[in-house]
RNA sequence: CGGGACGUGGCUCAGUCUGGUAGAGCACAGCGUUCGGGACGCUGGGGUCGCAGGUUCAAAUCCUGCCGUCCCGACCA
């Protein structure tokens, strides 16, 4: 065997990005696929990231007024009929229900029988049919503004599905508003946005560019989508949460109507927003390395797996004992208002089992020895640093200082993809420029190249499907703030005021 | 849905061209020796070779159809 450095996940980023992403989720064992076509079984380890980012979110959900209910998974067809774009934009993935009751066939298969009178589709977002509801609740504006939330799944007949960021079937949550002004309604858009925002750069560590999409890019039926995109470690961009003002349009479909202050019977202003298990799929390919996952601490499943030393048996019980008193102590800390999530793995395999969590991604590794029992102390590996970089601690330092550690890992993976993210940001100002960046130097088998292109554009559709056709690359959104600065489209060379985001999606 | 590749124990793959009814490494279980360590030895369990037909005395291997996975396009959170 060679005794070079081996890294637990192959192929590695570079090698093969693709592959290692699939790589990383096997071994660290949060999903995996399922016997159902482009469906995944989401394991206990990434589970318990979606319960953390559910939990954290519906909280901040919660301050602004955001209550949460539940709607049917079955929508009547004609509920989607009711907005055209809508159904422009959804008819084509939609899983249809069209039989009640399954008989024994020929052979003894079983087939479907009792058809309905009216097919029913599984709902690939609820607008519709929240809007039905809505549309009986709101009687004046005195029930407005209407803050309602669900969390649940949705289904997407996808052609090519990737596991966490495209499978037919996604958990998500999405908010359904409605409010008496246009303006009141924009606010909750962007006030939704910001949350979201928060949500992905202080709990998951992920910068974000918050902006608007196109007209191409938006939401079916919205007025105007807005989005947070964060670049991906191949520098692809991932749109990671999104909220839409959907202007009157749902309203004049579900009827919404209510009556104004002044006796005026009024269309309501409604507003949708989502985020999804996508979010895990970002999180690994923002902060894995080719060892395996890297848990931001906010969200991680667990902060600290405790590894006793069990070597002779009469020492094995002295230890066994310390490190179940040291996760005694650690789950009474309170980290950022939730108790440590601490993992005890006492299973004797040797140096697999440090691996087994490097895998993981679990922030804090804690090796409990004799040896560090006789010296109070631990020996302490954090997950964002080289293994090499392990330290022996004393016990009282490390349970003073366990949440400033967390807190330092959680910035360092903020930073590290900050400075990414920065790293692979141009302004582009010429098509010459522009194609080169987007142009890998082996087509055959693409290397990680491109990034965020910061260009100017003309505003017209047909130039960013110029780009689009040309590159496969395509706006991700107008973003927000950034200075005004005047120069020419990169496509037809027509005046620009403003630069937006250009890169390659997923 | 188009173009390409692939489908053999849990994982990675050999065997397929030139049919003779399954192999390796890793993982798993037991025992022992090691061990602040991705250890080693011995023993053992586990596969009707994606599915369904067909050709043949005989099919993982040849033929047809279907299903699934991955990559590249069209579509999308």
């Amino acid at each position: 065997m060679s005794k070079q450095e081996q890294t637990a996940i192959s192929p590695t980023r570079m090698e093969n990005y693709p592959e290692w992403y699939q790589q990383v989720i096997k071994a660290s064992e949060m999903a995996e696929l399922s016997p159902v076509r482009g469906c995944m079984v989401i394991k206990p380890w990434g589970y318990g990231l979606w319960e953390n980012i559910q939990r954290l979110l519906d909280d901040m959900f919660k301050v602004t007024g955001v209550k949460n209910a539940y709607f049917p998974l079955f929508i009547p067809i004609s509920f989607l009929e009711k907005e055209a774009e809508h159904v422009e934009g959804f008819a084509k993935e939609c899983a249809v229900v069209t039989h009640h009751k399954l008989e024994k066939g020929e052979n003894g298969r079983l087939v479907p029988a009792g058809r309905l009178n009216e097919p029913l589709i599984v709902r690939p977002t609820s607008e519709t049919i929240i809007g039905d509801a809505f549309s009986k609740w709101i009687r004046s504006y005195r029930d407005l503004p209407m803050l309602i939330n669900q969390w649940g799944n949705v289904v997407r007949w996808e052609m090519r599905t990737r596991i966490f960021l495209r499978t037919s079937e996604f958990l998500w949550q999405e908010g359904h508003t409605v409010h008496a002004t246009k303006n009141e309604a924009l606010e909750r858009t962007y006030m939704m946005l910001d949350i979201y925002k928060r949500m992905a750069e202080e709990l998951l560590a992920i910068p974000v560019i918050t902006g608007e999409k196109t007209e191409a890019e938006k939401f079916p039926g919205a007025e105007t989508t807005t989005c947070i995109e964060a670049m991906m470690q191949d520098r692809k961009a991932l749109q990671a949460g999104t909220s839409h003002f959907l202007g009157q349009n749902f309203a004049r479909a579900s009827n919404i109507r209510f009556q104004s202050a002044d006796e005026k019977e009024e269309l309501g202003w409604t507003t949708s927003w989502g985020a999804s298990t996508r979010l895990i799929g970002g999180l690994i390919m923002a902060h894995g390395d080719d060892n395996g996952v890297i848990l931001p601490p906010r969200v991680a499943t667990a902060h600290i797996v405790l590894l006793p030393i069990l070597k002779k048996p009469k020492e094995s019980e002295t230890v066994m004992a310390y490190t179940m008193d040291l996760a005694d102590r650690l789950r009474q800390f309170y980290y950022h208002g939730t108790p440590l999530r601490v993992e005890i793995d006492a299973r004797n395999i040797g140096g697999t089992r440090n691996w087994d969590w490097i895998k993981k991604g679990i922030p804090l590794r804690v090796e409990i020895g004799p040896k560090d029992i006789a010296s109070n102390s631990v020996f302490m590996a954090r997950r964002d640093m080289d293994r090499k970089q392990s330290r022996s601690i004393t016990i009282d330092r490390f349970l003073e200082e366990v949440g400033d550690i967390l807190d330092d890992i959680q910035k360092n993976l903020f930073e590290k993809a900050l400075a990414f993210r920065e790293k692979n940001t141009r302004n582009i100002d010429d098509r010459e420029t522009f194609d080169a960046f987007f142009t890998p130097a082996n087509p055959e088998q693409p290397e990680i190249h491109g990034g965020f292109a910061m260009a100017h554009w003309c505003g017209d559709r047909k130039c960013e499907e110029a780009v689009k056709n040309r590159l496969n690359v395509t706006i991700r959104c107008i973003p927000f703030g950034g200075e005004e600065t005047s120069g020419i489209c990169i496509e037809c060379e027509k005046p620009s005021p403003k630069r937006v985001v250009f890169a390659k999606a997923y």
